[in-house]
DNA sequence: CGGTTTTGACCTGCGC
DNA sequence: GCGCAGGTCAAAACCG
């Protein structure tokens, strides 16, 4: 996986295709707007290719309660609007708990697939303060996907499962994605850039887009050709909206800044 | 038979 | 340095 700094979408890669002509009249204007475009566009690409759609960049909204329910520390929220910002940060790892209501029929063994990826458990452990087990459960991407996450049912609450996740994914959900390994065991291997494009009845892998001059693949200028059509735009943003709404994670968070923001406008009735 | 889960052993960090 | 607790490893058991 690329670390982001080399991303081949990033605005200087795509704008040599349209500033090559100054002849005609307005064209800095529509220049502006296309790079404005292609900024946005690269954030938010780049946000997928981390496998976690940034919730800043593609809202463009100041909706601090959804970063601080994904990372609760202030650094990750500067870490977004720095990446939103095209700067390259430091990878962090982002760690953040999830309460959830168990179902009677939850086993330990299936708490780990609930969230829509798929979890390989690799320990369990009695810990002092909590008499039920803790269950350490790896993304079933490993090593590919650095993704992390421990479920243990609350110490009181016995139907009120507590899961703490560390890392970001890399890669699509489970349902989502195309799998490139082995589809009879749904255990795919090595393949973090899973979101296909297709605006003109070609796929084009975001893989493609980050492998330069290898023969076979689709050369860079071509991408790039595609990448600026608004028939790929409109559907690189289908894509987002799809992956988000079936993001249970990002339905999570949206959900608590929503009613956070309720809240906020009507704290005196609601009290 | 290959992939997944279980579980005891081992490793590591931290406080005393 | 020692003990404790959390986290990980890896061999064996299990399962489809």
């Amino acid at each position: 996986m690329d670390d982001g700094s080399s991303c081949p979408t990033d605005s200087a890669g795509l704008l040599p295709l349209i500033a090559g002509s100054p002849t005609a009249e307005g064209l800095e204007e529509k220049l502006r707007r296309v790079r404005e475009e292609n900024r946005r566009l690269a954030s938010t690409l780049g946000a997928i290719l981390a496998g976690r759609p940034d919730l800043r960049a593609l809202a463009r909204a100041p909706a601090s309660a959804v970063t601080a329910a994904w990372a609760p520390s202030g650094s990750a929220s500067n870490a977004a609007r720095e990446e939103a910002a095209g700067v390259t940060v430091e990878p962090r790892p982002k760690v953040r708990t999830v309460c959830a209501r168990a179902e009677p029929a939850d086993t330990d063994a299936n708490l780990g697939v609930k969230d829509g990826y798929q979890w390989r458990k690799y320990g369990q452990k009695v810990t002092r303060d909590n008499p039920h087990p803790r269950s350490y459960f790896r993304c079933a991407f490993a090593p590919s996907c650095p993704v992390k996450k421990k479920v243990q049912r609350d110490a009181e609450d016995r139907s009120k499962l507590v899961a703490t996740y560390e890392g970001e994914h890399n890669h699509a959900k489970s349902p989502e994605r195309e799998f490139v390994g082995n589809e009879s065991t749904g255990y795919a291997r090595s393949q973090p850039c899973s979101v296909s494009i297709n605006p003109s009845g070609r796929t084009i892998r975001l893989e493609d887009m980050t492998n330069h001059g290898s023969g076979s693949r689709l050369d860079l200028e071509t991408i790039q050709r595609e990448v600026v059509t608004p028939e790929f735009q409109n559907l690189l943003l289908d894509k987002m909206v799809n992956s988000l709404k079936n993001d249970a994670d990002f339905m999570h968070a949206l959900t608590n800044a929503v009613a956070e923001r309720i809240l906020e406008n009507f704290p005196a009735r609601l009290s």
